[in-house]
Formats: C-alpha cells, sequence, structure tokens
RNA sequence: UGACCGAUGGUGUAACUGGCAACACGUUUGAUUUUGGUUCAAAAGAGUCCUGGUUCGAGUCCAGGUCGGUCAGCCA
C-alpha cells in the first residue's frame, strides 16, 4: 500500500529527514509514548501513540513506553496495566519498557549538580507565596528572599528534604533562572516537591518527587530518544526542557509539538472523562459511548480501524475538530469486509404466510459475506411464521418507500416473495400481526416467477428465534463542540439524554447463541455489532458499533 | 498593554519548497445491486484571514495588522 505510493510528509516527518540529512542524530530516530499512569487511554492517545511508533517503523527506529510518574499521589499500578493492554490491544510492540521512576537515582544527581551550578536553589516559601510572587504573564515575578543561598546551604537542605526531615509544602527545589522572564515557565520553576507519599514502584524510598518539566527531558536524554513529540500545551515548556539539558552538559533530545486531537460530540480531557465516569453519566471507562480505547473496543472498534483513522486525520499544529463521521467511515469500512452476516430484528412484527404448509420448515442459503464469498454460504431456517422488523411494514407508505405495504410485495432475503394480504390490529390500532402469501416459484437462487420487487427485508424464523439485548449507542453529547459552550451553560448541559437505548427483547437467529464476547457481526440491513462482555448463552447481549449508511433514512 | 504557536472548501490534511490549489470524509446526482449496504461514475463546494510589498509569477518570501489557541499547579 505504501510500497511506491508517494504520500507527502507531515511536519514532523520532515523535520526527521531533515535531521537524517544533517545528521544531527547520526541517522537514528528513537521516539516514547509517555502516558502518565493516572488514567484511562482515549483515542487523542491512540493518535500519539501511532504517531511515535508509525514514525519508528517508518525510519527503521525504536519506540519506547515510559511510564511518567512522577507524582504517586494520583498514579495506580492498576492503570499501567490498562495502559500496557490497549497498547498491545492497538497493535504495537514497544522496545523498551521504561518508568521515570527508574531514574529517580540520576535525576536526584542532577539536581544536585544543578545546585553546585549556582542554577537551583532551596526555596522555603510556601505554595501561595510562590503562586503570588510570579507574576503574570504581563507583570514580572519577584525573586525569592531564599534564592541566594549558598551552595553548602542549598546542598544541604535538599539533601534533608531528600531525608524527609521537612513538612511537606514547607520547601521546594527550584531552578535559578529569570524571574523577569516573559516565558512563565522560566520564572524559577519547581523542580523537586517533597510528597510522604509511598510510590507505585519505588515504595517508600523517596519522600522528593520531580516535576514533570525536570523529570521528562532527563529521562528522554537517559534513553537516548531522539524526537520527543508532545502536545501543543508544551511548546512553552520547550525552552525550560532545553535549559535543563543544557545546563547538565547531557544528551540533547529535539522537542516537537503537535496538535492534540479533538472529535465532535464527545469530549477527550481525562478530567472530563472521569467526571462522566465518577458522576454516573456512564457506566465505566469501558462504557461503549465513551472515546476511551477500552470503550471503543466494547463498542465494537478495530484496532485496524482505529490505526486507520489515525493515519487519515494527519498530524499538523492547527487546532482542530475531527467529524466523528471520519471514524464512522474507517469502522464501517473495516468489518463491511470482515464482520459476518446475520439477520436480527429489533422490533419484531409476526408475518404469518397463510399459504406455507402448517409444520413445513426448510433451510435457506445466504451468504456470509458477501465481500468475501470465498467464505461460502451459511444455511438459515425458514418457516411459515416469520419476525419483521416493523420499520419494513407500513400501512400509509410515502411516496418512494419500497418495503412491505398493504398489498404489496417484498423479498425475504434469501427466501421468497411475499404479498401482504392482511393486516391486524390491536385495540390501540396497533399493527400485531401480517397474513401474507409467498410465492413458491419465487425462491432465492432458483426464481422462476418473474417478479420484480424493489424491496428486501431481513426476517427472522418464528420457530427458530431466540432473544437477545442489544444497546443501541448514539452520540454522548448533542453539540459537535464541546470547547464552544454558550455563556452561562455547563458542558454537561449538554448531554444526550438518549444516548443509550436498550431493546431487551430483541429477536436473533439461534446460532448468535454461540456469539462469544467481542464477536462482530452485521445484523442485515441494521448495522455493525459487537457480543457485549455481559453476554450469556441464556442472555445473549450485542452492542451496536455503528448503523449502517441508511439513504432512506436521511431521505425522511 | 507579555511570550510562544497557528490561520487553505462544511471537516481534516496536501501542494515536489516561488509555477494551473489536490486527496479523504461529508453532501448531491446517476449506474449496479436479493442489504435503501457495498461497488462504480460524476457533480457541487475554497481562490488560501486582511492590507501592502518583492517577483514575469506568491497559499508559499517580506512588512504591518486581524482573529484563534496555549502559558500565572509544589498536575502531566
Amino acid at each position: 500500500m505504501e510500497a511506491n505510493e508517494h504520500k507527502s510528509l507531515n511536519f514532523i516527518e520532515q523535520i526527521i529527514e531533515e535531521h537524517n540529512r544533517t545528521g544531527r542524530f547520526g541517522g537514528r530516530v528513537h521516539t516514547r509514548f509517555p502516558p502518565e499512569p493516572n488514567g484511562y487511554l482515549h483515542i487523542g492517545h491512540a493518535k500519539s501513540i501511532c504517531l511515535n511508533f508509525g514514525l519508528a517503523q517508518k525510519y527503521n527506529g525504536k519506540c519506547n513506553l515510559r511510564y511518567d510518574d512522577t507524582n504517586p499521589s494520583t498514579e495506580e499500578i492498576e492503570y499501567v496495566e490498562a495502559i500496557r493492554n490497549d497498547v498491545r490491544w492497538l497493535g504495537f510492540q514497544w522496545d523498551g519498557e521504561f518508568y521515570a521512576s527508574d531514574y529517580f537515582d540520576q535525576l536526584y544527581e542532577w539536581a544536585e549538580q544543578l545546585i553546585r551550578q549556582g542554577k537551583a536553589y532551596v526555596d522555603d516559601q510556601s505554595a501561595e507565596e510562590i503562586a503570588a510572587t510570579r507574576g503574570t504573564p504581563t507583570v514580572p515575578g519577584k525573586e525569592s528572599p531564599y534564592r541566594n543561598r549558598s551552595v553548602e546551604e542549598n546542598l544541604d537542605l535538599f539533601r534533608r528534604m531528600k531525608a524527609g526531615e521537612f513538612e511537606e509544602g514547607s520547601r521546594v527545589l527550584r531552578a535559578k533562572i529569570d524571574m523577569a522572564s516573559p516565558n512563565m515557565h522560566m520564572r524559577d520553576p519547581v523542580l523537586y516537591r517533597i510528597k510522604k507519599e509511598p510510590h507505585h514502584r519505588t515504595g517508600t524510598k523517596w519522600c522528593i518527587y520531580p516535576m514533570y518539566d525536570f523529570a521528562h527531558g532527563l529521562c528522554d536524554s537517559i534513553e537516548g530518544i531522539t524526537h520527543s513529540i508532545c502536545t501543543l500545551e508544551f511548546e512553552v515548556h520547550r525552552p525550560l526542557y532545553d535549559w535543563l539539558i543544557e545546563q547538565l552538559g547531557i544528551y540533547h533530545p529535539q522537542q516537537i509539538e503537535f496538535a492534540r486531537l479533538n472529535l465532535s460530540y464527545t469530549v477527550m480531557s481525562k478530567r472530563k472523562l472521569l467526571e462522566l465516569v465518577e458522576g454516573g453519566y456512564v457506566k465505566g471507562w469501558d462504557d461503549p459511548r465513551l472515546p476511551t480505547l477500552s470503550g471503543l473496543r466494547r463498542r465494537g472498534y478495530t484496532p485496524a480501524a482505529i490505526r486507520h483513522f489515525a493515519d487519515k486525520i494527519g498530524v499538523a499544529k492547527r487546532d482542530n475538530l475531527i467529524d466523528v463521521s471520519l471514524l464512522e467511515f474507517c469502522i464501517r469500512e473495516d468489518l463491511n469486509k470482515n464482520a459476518p452476516r446475520t439477520m436480527a430484528v429489533l422490533h419484531p412484527i409476526k408475518v404469518v404466510i397463510t399459504n406455507y404448509p402448517e409444520g413445513q420448515t426448510e433451510m435457506v442459503s445466504a451468504l456470509i459475506n458477501p465481500e468475501k464469498p470465498e467464505l461460502g454460504t451459511r444455511l438459515v431456517p425458514f418457516g411459515r411464521e416469520v419476525y419483521i422488523e416493523r420499520d419494513d411494514f407500513m400501512e400509509n407508505p410515502p411516496k418512494g418507500y419500497f418495503r412491505l405495504t398493504p398489498g404489496g410485495e417484498v423479498r425475504l432475503k434469501y427466501a421468497y416473495i411475499i404479498q401482504c394480504q392482511e393486516v391486524i390490529k390491536d385495540e390501540t390500532g396497533k399493527v400485531t400481526q401480517l397474513n401474507c402469501i409467498y410465492f413458491p416459484e419465487s425462491k432465492s437462487g432458483a426464481d422462476t416467477s418473474g417478479k420484480r420487487v424493489k424491496g428486501t427485508i431481513h426476517w427472522v424464523a418464528v420457530q427458530e428465534a431466540a432473544y437477545a439485548e442489544v444497546r443501541l449507542y448514539d452520540r454522548l453529547f448533542t453539540i459537535a463542540d464541546l470547547s464552544d459552550i454558550p455563556e452561562g451553560k455547563d458542558w454537561k448541559d449538554f448531554i444526550n439524554p438518549h444516548s443509550l437505548e436498550v431493546i431487551n427483547n430483541a429477536i436473533i437467529e439461534k446460532s448468535l447463541l454461540q456469539a462469544k464476547p467481542g464477536d462482530t457481526w452485521q445484523f442485515e440491513r441494521l448495522g455493525y455489532f459487537c457480543t457485549d462482555p455481559d453476554t450469556s448463552h441464556e442472555k445473549p447481549v450485542f452492542n451496536r458499533t455503528v448503523t449502517l449508511k441508511d439513504t432512506w433514512a436521511k431521505m425522511q
């Protein structure tokens, strides 16, 4: 596919190829995916994962998985395992699996080195005082009264911080840069803080922990990362990233920033996702309505579709809002080719074929997947009574409707053409049964009836029907752009109250009772569905991944 | 009256680095079809944020503006 097809380079590939030309990294490409283990991965992370691992593959390089675990108060082992599974599920294998905490000793040494160089100092101010003296983007900050302590005093204090002599919040280590810098991140940023909390990997060894800005670039340096790819909000951190590495005189990777993914009708921030989960708006991190990888997986999205999506959206620096219809296109494309077909009826009406012999059944032959005829056929039981979709019958059809109508004819897919002769209703006027006749010579594959019908509908034979729970999902929000909330409104005001519809007694073919969690299907004419982990032999449960395109529904 | 970044059809990304603005999604139309699916064919839709400059020629270079985003955690 990518063999001799010349695809233009994205801006990161252009930078890499420029580096390769000039020999800055000796032709090496080594990236890393650096999640913080404090939440689940979402499709925005998938963009970053595909980018980082994809670059490594493309340039014959390497990509590490590195947990950015510098804050023990929010991070948990549960998340590192979930992240590992998600990355693997997406289809990537990292070269090295590392943790920022692996490097705490080295990081500490470098902090002492900075102190010895007179480039860092221990500040006794409180967090509030530091905030108050940092200034604003337009007003310079004020230097700390502790800024000019001697190297010896700083070293002593920092070592005692490490030894646990001081309370949390009483002291921090700060870089000594420039309190008047127009870049807020250069105004003596905090490098280390005291946290008397056990860490999921280092236990109680440490009671001081490095800040992101201090740790990240230095970890990149240790691992020999060439291109440290991160999102746009870190752009203003880059001068600090570079400053630390230069002061220390160590190997210098290149940080490159790209625009994070935004998807229409959903939220992507960890904070909001967490709020949806904890507020009970959804049923967990793997709720199929969420853009988390675990949610998408449960919804029936495949790794290949997500990778293809990541490829199609491209990489650039401008803010973007990708239309979900592109994601839906990617999963339909995959499932159309790969999902076996079956028939299910979500909202049934019973059809009785009055001229079909009572007690008779027969097996009709159906394609497993018309996109892959080599997969062959399956046998579907047919009989005198079948269920059809309520939508596939209309008593007073509009122009252009070509399904079943009183006196009208349709084909029951893979079986016979039927004609509706009688409509039976209950006392409320609801249609409860259709009496039809069939044309024996119209059987699929052996049709000598000469009849032509416009419509073909799906069905399930009554005597072979089983029941299932089917969960229909819709977009989680009612507005496309969640970054643009009207004045006085909260983003949660736009949660779609109809994002989940549960059908308790959908009709399926009995053969589907064998379905295993994760199996994907196309329910003919309805959409793609995936067996949910909640499924059981007694009560199969299916999630609708996405509907089929429906040009008729669009016309209505 | 800060610093940094960005601006190309409805959406996203391109434009071989100064040479007829292309591709994908979406939309519309037609053909095929035993899924109103798929497939195939076609169309509409931007003259590249604005103003000026350089040039035979500017989306691309220069100057000035406008609009949008990010940054004031001992979060990442």
